[in-house]
RNA sequence: GGCCUCAUGGCGGAAUUGGUAGACGCAAAGGACUUAAAAUCCUUUGGGAUUUAUUCCCGUCCCGGUUCGAGUCCGGGUGAGGCCA
């Protein structure tokens, strides 16, 4: 190494050794104990960001670490490369989905790669390789045939000029992104995976995933969103004859307020609106209206709520002759409970605007404990007493609920019902670019597998893009195929599967990239589950519901849930800046001149804004790339790791990452410096240590103490602080005699043992200029010399009335009468002791010792 | 509106089980080196008082409580963020 710190001669050298070496290749190994470090994988949208060297540099951390500690490491990467960017980017720029996805896997291998991280790179997968659908479709067709994926009749946004599905995303303001069009609600028969089935069970799980934070448990839960309730069966009363026969099914979970029900209201798409049209037709336009609506619980809780009388009432089961108006209401969901609600005015906030709106009557059914009387300016949703509910008055809530559902259940017209808010997961996307789903429509109607002999189901790659619509199903060719037995005409399905199915699994085929099924079972039975999983906490609910989802219902021996820990990671953040004109200036673009920032590119003034998460809308993004090249990887992990706890937001400075550049700076002059001296094993072996000596390798002992732990608790900020300090101790020791340099080479190989992980290409140049044997990536975590963290000597703190009054420097284990000798001679204590009496003594071995006086 | 999390110097943040608050870094100020600057090194850095040192007072969002002792535990409030409405 040439004096000065060289990270872009030193960073590719060890990359590429790394490589040769095969030194992060993993396989299994029965009598080591594994440890599997994953990261969510990369979307290839064409460059890393900082998130990702965030994500990667974290994950890299523990994955070294765990391999120093002699576990046996599985640390793999790939790609989710499906998904809707690589369709319009085709559009965009003229290059096919395929060509532009894999361009940018390779752009961003690259970038990876020169972060050093210590990846099984033979183990790398894109989940739009053929071998890995391939794979997907035998999962579809195994669910399929276990009755966990079916069809029905599910709502989509369609766009009626680009005669396309959109997904939410591409909705803008009820709009299509593309045409501008008013987006509709159109019924479309889509393919869909039974994960209320699991509802329970995916609830049940959370209570023992204690490596899980607590807050995406939460939301998780909030997700699944288990209640219990009652569904009601009300008669129909009306001037049709055929529906006063029929019955309305209703369901809630505040049977309580039954006494309050002042109204019914059906959603849009509730059946027996279509049977209200027939009859009056003079409500279609306002059902259609209505129905166009974006519906999703969002949306809902923001429109204005609307409602349509139909001149039908329901007949309430415990007042005789009382008959609830039923109207049709754009903020019922069809599928949640039955589609149809009874409205309790005076208790649910909702249902209170509804009926000042439509002038519905309110009846208050719940005294607040307080016995307030309920003002009619909002609903009361607090807790209380039944009033004005005949058998349940004087009831609390809960009481109250169990006694009218056993009512109701005794006169069979209601029963309890536990419902959940989670929904089947729609896996179906009238898309091109996705895993091609393995199954036929044949002419006589029947649905077919694809026979899996005939698999993998490949996408076409001569598809047009440019026509409306969904590419598979404008190819000339592709759909039309026959059925495998009989011969006769079928059509393929032309949706493909979501792409979350594609990274609801990928962590098992790690395992087993290569095998010719999904996975391995002695692979998956070694490996999983993941020891440790890092992602931004984005995906809380989604992919990591869906990876639970299909780990569970693959019932893989043994394996209950994929995720033994999981850490989320918070994001990379930068100040904003905007020029006059508003527009958003990069950082790079902005120059510093006496006390104003100028855009150099323009040589306007800039404004400098808040700090927000790097995204590219608002170009306050600092390139990963550039600042490898100038800093150099090891100082861009270490930035990544230093300044704030890895959960919390980081805000990119370049000052901090000119810090980071500065201590590799230091650390490398200070090894260089030592070059020989830690050749000396001679010296190195010395057993008769000074006491300098000794004090100083308690510190460093102490130090390395705190690296280990920290990185355990993955406070990665905590173990550089430890860093930090070791380096401080090692410059400020001073050597003034032989042994003292036995210290410092110890402490020198420990030094650049412990910040491998986070610097690993300077800690692998160091170690070869000094030890040189084999590589540092295989040496073992040092191990922390237990005498060095016993102190001899303690410091007891002195305290009188809880306040500190002086320290004692004195021998460990040193009892409580000597400390109150001791104590006497400190100046402060002994006039305080000389005035007052004292009542208590608290001592706390090697702590503390507090006197209590009057 | 419900549920949850959080609040510590100029800043990012440390602080096993309640036991020396402010580790470590950044920024800032002063000094050394230099013709000068950068870089580097040294010193100081929560606020205040004074007799300037083994000194005292205040201090972890606010109010109250438990305790010999509270950043940490409990109750109430304020503010910020997240998820679900």
């Amino acid at each position: 190494m040439s004096a000065k710190y060289n990270p872009r001669a030193i960073e590719p050298k060890w990359q590429k050794f790394w490589k040769d070496q095969n030194t992060f290749r993993s396989e299994i190994k029965s009598d080591k104990k594994k440890y599997y470090v994953l990261e969510m994988f990369p979307y290839p949208s064409g460059k890393i960001h900082m998130g990702h060297v965030r994500n990667y540099t974290l994950g890299d951390v523990l994955a070294r670490f765990k391999r120093a500690q002699g576990y046996n490491v599985l640390h793999p990467m790939g790609w989710d490369a499906f998904g809707l960017p690589a369709e319009n980017a085709a559009l965009e720029n003229n290059i096919s989905p395929k060509k532009w996805t894999y361009e940018n896997i390779s752009t961003m291998r690259n970038q990876l790669k020169s972060m050093g991280l210590s990846i099984d790179w033979d183990r790398e997968f894109a989940t739009c390789d053929k071998s890995y659908y391939h794979q997907q479709q035998k999962l579809f067709l195994k669910f399929f045939r276990d009755k966990l994926i079916y069809k029905k009749e599910s709502l989509v946004n369609w766009d009626p000029v680009e005669n396309t599905v959109l997904a939410n995303e591409q909705v803008i303001d009820g709009k299509g992104w593309r045409s501008g069009a008013d987006v509709e609600q159109k019924k479309l028969s889509q393919w869909f995976f039974k994960i209320t089935e699991y509802g329970d069970k995916l609830l049940g799980s959370l209570e023992e995933m204690n490596g899980w934070p607590e807050k995406v448990k939460a939301m998780q839960k909030n997700w699944i969103g288990k209640s219990y309730g009652c569904e009601v069966d009300f008669e129909i009363v009306s001037d049709h004859d055929d529906l006063n026969q029929e019955k309305i099914s209703i369901f809630t979970t505040r049977p309580d307020t039954i006494f309050g029900a002042t109204f019914c209201a059906l959603s849009p798409f509730h059946p027996l609106v279509d049977r209200l049209i027939e009859k009056n037709i003079s409500m279609k336009n306002d059902i259609k209206k209505m129905r166009s609506q974006k519906i999703s619980e969002e949306s809902i809780s923001k429109n204005e709520k609307q409602g349509l009388n139909t001149q039908l009432f329901i007949k309430h089961p415990f007042i005789e002759g009382k008959n609830l108006p039923v109207y049709v209401a754009n903020f019922i969901l069809m599928d949640y409970g039955s589609g149809a609600i009874y409205g309790c005015p005076a208790h649910d906030q909702r249902d209170f605007d509804f009926a000042i709106k439509y002038n519905i009557e309110i009846i208050p059914v719940i005294e607040a404990p307080n016995k307030s009387k309920f003002k009619f300016d909002e609903a009361y949703v607090g807790s209380g007493k039944l009033i004005n509910s005949q058998f349940l008055n004087g009831l609390s809530i809960e009481d109250a609920k169990n006694e009218v559902i056993s009512k109701l259940e005794g006169i069979k017209i209601g029963r309890r019902t536990t419902n959940y808010r989670l929904r089947d997961w729609g896996i179906s996307r009238q898309r091109y670019w996705g895993c091609p789903i393995p199954i036929m429509y044949r002419e006589d109607g029947k649905v077919i597998e694809v026979p899996e002999n005939e698999l993998p189901l490949e996408l076409p790659e001569d598809i047009d893009l440019s026509l409306p619509g969904n590419p598979l199903d404008n190819h000339p060719t592709w759909k039309h195929t026959n059925c495998p037995e009989t011969g006769m005409k079928a059509t393929r399905e032309t949706d493909t599967l979501d792409t979350f199915v594609d990274s609801a699994w990928y962590f098992l085929r790690f395992c087993s990239p290569e095998c010719n099924e999904p996975f391995g079972q002695t692979e998956i039975d070694y490996w999983m589950p993941v020891d440790q999983y890092i992602g931004g906490v984005e995906h809380a609910i989604l992919h990591l519901l869906y990876s639970r989802f299909l780990t569970k219902a693959l019932k893989i021996n043994k394996i209950n849930e994929p995720f033994e820990s999981l850490f989320t990671q918070g994001m990379v953040c930068h100040h904003t800046f905007q020029n006059q004109s508003g527009s958003w200036v990069y950082p790079d673009d902005v120059k510093e001149e006496k006390t104003k920032l100028i855009q150099i590119s323009t040589d306007e003034l800039v404004t400098q804004g808040p700090i927000e998460s790097m995204s590219k809308s608002k170009k306050n993004v600092v390139d990963p790339e550039s600042i490898i090249k100038s800093y150099g990887a090891d100082a861009a992990r270490w930035f990544m790791l230093s300044d704030s706890p890895p959960e919390k937001d980081i805000n990119w400075s370049d000052s901090g990452i000119k810090g980071a550049w500065k201590i590799c700076q230091k650390i490398s002059g200070i090894i260089n410096e030592n070059q020989s001296l830690i050749q000396n094993e001679e010296v190195e072996n010395i057993k008769d240590l000074s006491s300098n000596a000794n004090e100083f390798l308690r510190s460093v002992h102490q130090c390395l103490d705190g690296i280990t732990k920290s990185i355990d608790r993955f406070q990665m900020n905590v173990a550089i602080a430890k860093i930090y300090e070791m380096v401080n101790s090692i410059l400020r020791f001073k050597i003034t005699e032989e042994s003292d340099k036995s210290a410092l080479i110890q402490s020198l190989k420990i030094l650049i043992r412990v910040m491998e992980p986070m610097i690993p290409h300077l800690a692998e140049e160091c170690w070869a200029m000094t030890c040189g044997d084999g590589l540092l990536s295989n040496q073992p975590w040092p191990t922390v010399n237990d005498k060095f963290l016993i102190n001899e000597s303690v410091i007891i703190v002195v305290q009188v009335n809880g306040k500190k009054r002086g320290e004692l420097k004195v021998e460990k284990d040193i009892n409580k009468k000597e400390v109150l000798m001791m104590i006497k001679n400190i100046e402060n204590v002994k006039k305080i002791l000389v005035e007052s009496k004292i009542i208590k003594e608290i001592f706390v071995p090697n702590k503390i010792i507090n006197i209590v006086v009057k």
